[in-house]
DNA sequence: TTGCTCCTCACGTCACGTGAGGTGGC
DNA sequence: TTGCTCCTCACGTCACGTGAGGTGGC
């Protein structure tokens, strides 16, 4: 009934996307008129229909013919497990929009908000202005990647140097930059470290050690590399909160 | 303070992403430390996401170069086109969703509902088999490529078999198959074709003819392929509808 | 007859993925 | 020292798009 163009036009792909379903085994080769033409049936336009909503789900085109293959509560099953992807392909890309709506909004270009705040507290406190970049690209870095999850450990952040005591402890690590790496001192720092850490938060429940997020971890990784103190710091606690 | 590998992995992206990136012009390429190593600022981890946001919403590569070249304003205005069009992309796979999940509830090889009540119909009238078939596979299609739109236009021809003079002209359409295409029970046929079709519709909102349906077009094609009888009678009824 | 559609190769494209073969960092 | 990461080509892949060069249908 319906030639290559004809049927195009009624499901709404291209010609050529036929004929490359045809090459890879998707959807059958039709009869041929006598011409040589291919003539298509209602039926094959709906197997058409079939094989592009898998394949609009992101389904690869091999397993879509794989599907053809398998049983009937197999398909059934698979088609479950798509339509589950696609729902959180659908989730995924209506958090793209909300970022890009935010991007459209306003210019993302300066320092999420309270992070101004947060770094001229540092700077009264008597902070490095080394420390003070080092912290602007942490929650700079934070916001972007982990965006819903930023301001709680920005507030968390901001409520422990509330505590002299946990505040002094980032202030030596701040002045520890430039000591030996064997220097006693640092090991001093690092059980203060631990102890106000153990003692702030539940074991088990260390802001940052959670699987969701493995930024602190790529950022103190970061902060290392530029001082043989800080790196040999972070060892020890480390092994610290371990033991 | 970040390599390229942590970058990647903070932002969510394959670390060939990244150097895709910067050999098409789309990220700056870093400083490089003294090993040759790319060293990344959280900066760059803004940028990557901005990038990111754009390239999941499927905007190519070369748009999101131009972007960056692009004013404030305009970048502004792109991302809200962008945002829009996303939207459009969401919804059409949330309808996607819903007719995989009609694939995964019931078996789609049968006839849409309705349809084999209307052919048993057909058939008690005493329509041809040849009839029966095409009309069977018509419906399929309607159905399987406007699914909303279907059901009402199946009703609407339901209603016209109930008018006796209606359902005379189907008849003779059906019986007109094998005739020679200057018989003059042809032209007969279509004037009564024309004149129920213009008592039955306003003029203008003739079912089918809407731009946003060009399968009973398609259809009557590949109805007209089959019968030189046919074609005669379409051509005429076409010409009488438009005088 | 003229424009439209169909046919089959073959090559192009877009956004990466995947080694190959070699070097640097903890 | 050993495994991990980085570097630069070069080629592969997935799902089509785009001619090329030719023929059929209204």
């Amino acid at each position: 009934m319906l030639t290559i163009g004809q049927l195009a036009r009624a499901v709404g792909v291209s010609v050529k996307t036929i004929r490359v379903y045809h090459a890879k085994g998707l959807l059958p080769e039709p009869e041929r008129d006598f011409s040589g033409y291919r003539r298509y049936t209602a039926q094959d336009a709906v197997e058409l229909v079939k094989i592009r909503a898998l394949a609009e789900a992101g389904v690869p085109l091999a397993r879509i013919r794989e599907f053809r293959s398998g049983s009937d509560a197999e398909l059934r099953a698979a088609l479950g497990r798509v339509a589950d992807d696609l729902a959180r392909r659908i989730s995924g890309l209506q958090r793209t929009q909300e970022r890009l709506r935010q991007l459209a909004a306003g210019d993302a270009d300066q320092l999420p908000p309270g992070v101004r705040e947060h770094l001229d507290r540092l700077r009264r406190f008597g902070f490095s202005d080394r420390w003070l970049t080092l912290q602007a690209d942490l929650w700079t870095l934070v916001f972007a990647t982990h965006p819903s999850a930023a301001p709680g450990l920005l507030r968390d952040q901001g409520e422990s140097l509330d505590d002299p005591l946990q505040r002094q402890i980032f202030l030596d690590y701040d002045a520890a930059y430039e000591l030996d790496a064997e220097d006693p001192i640092i090991d001093d720092l690092a059980r203060r470290a631990v102890r106000a850490t153990q003692e702030r938060y539940d074991p088990g429940n260390l802001p940052g050690q959670d699987a969701s997020s493995d930024i602190p971890a790529l950022i103190q990784q970061a902060v290392n590399a530029s001082s043989p103190a800080w790196r040999r710091i972070d060892t020890l606690i480390r092994r610290g909160l371990r033991s």
